[in-house]
DNA sequence: GTCTATACAAGGATAGAC
DNA sequence: GTCTATCCTTGTATAGAC
């Protein structure tokens, strides 16, 4: 394990349990025995360090998501509670997520394009939902809204899980945001799509 | 127009511009030709000056906030329009929520009798909303559903906004947010509901 | 009671010695 | 590649002028 990696597993640790910023720089180097220059000798700034954090997320959530035309309802749900994994591995960025946006141009630009995948891929599954009678829907407006609640749930589920259910298990809580997301589609569902919803919901 | 209204009034609006964290006692001094040691003199540290900008937002959404057994779908929509226009004018609370709560003791104990109580109102409505022929569930965890969603859309509508519609004016966000909403419980809406929630969408 | 001046500890950032 | 020394900005605490 080179240094640089040890700087990025140790800071993901203490940035999940205590939040990006109420680690200081002389923490983590105290914590790691090296001192404060050596982690600026690789990550010049502690933006430098969120972004190469951040970067990981992202490349673990963009092997996961994806748009398939033989999509099922499971195979979705399964798709997205990975991805809601990915976010508790990674909870700190999602906690200070809107900051970052504000004040990290590096991440904030690679948020845009993220972002824009993402919801392509949703909506496409979703498409795709449908076109395989999973869902129906009446029209195009349907897909919006279904997208954009997607998306909101997604990246403030556990957001809201830190401000009002911390007492739950992490296991707890994603039990709770994927029955909200199974919910969300039941309304939408043919009755093949709600039995394979009722399935999944059952198994987690 | 007394300091303390002066320092509060000033904070609020620099807050909502640059952020909480981001906005430097000596800076917010200097704008308003004060020095630093009148600002803690009125409030002592940083975060009672954010909790008394905290007090109003609560009591503002308190006024608003009601849970009444004659609600109409119109009303509580309505009723969540007006919650949002407070929302936008104490922007940086909510998009600081995470760690205020995480950091600040007073908030942090505060929300939690404020969300609890929101969320009984809540409850409440979607209830009165079901007696009177607006909504139709099927047991008890549509409204649980329903209650969980729109607590999670209410709380963070704003954040999302802030990352993925800033472009849009603020007006056109609470549309699209309300509408989101609407949308939600059009899926539990009966024909006598469904023309409300359309009539109020209509007039967005 | 109101306000100023000043000092202090902790944060991130930087230059340069080895 | 590693570490020391230093700088600047933060929030906070205190002593004292009026």
């Amino acid at each position: 394990m080179t240094t640089a990696e040890k700087i990025l597993a140790k800071a993901l640790e203490m940035f999940n349990e205590k939040g990006i910023e109420y680690v200081g720089l002389r923490e983590l180097a105290a914590v790691l025995n090296i001192r404060v220059g050596n982690i600026t000798y690789y990550f010049p700034t502690k933006d430098d360090l969120v972004n190469a954090l951040s970067l990981a997320l992202n490349k673990l959530n963009s092997e996961v998501v994806v748009a398939n035309e033989e999509m099922t309802v499971a195979a979705f749900l399964n798709m997205l509670k990975q991805v809601f994994h990915h976010h508790v591995q990674y909870r700190c960025l999602l906690l200070s997520f809107v900051h970052l946006i504000e004040q990290n141009k590096v991440i904030s630009e690679r948020y845009k394009q993220t972002a824009s995948d993402r919801n392509s891929a949703i909506e496409s599954n979703i498409k795709a939902l449908v076109k395989s009678a999973y869902l129906k829907v009446k029209d195009e407006t349907d897909v919006e809204y279904l997208t954009s609640s997607l998306s909101l749930i997604i990246r403030f589920w556990i957001s809201e899980a830190a401000v009002s259910h911390s007492r739950l298990s992490v296991e707890a809580q994603i039990r709770h945001y994927l029955s909200m997301i199974a919910k969300l589609l039941s309304a939408y569902a043919t009755a093949k799509g709600k039995k394979e919803i009722e399935g999944f919901v059952a198994g987690l």
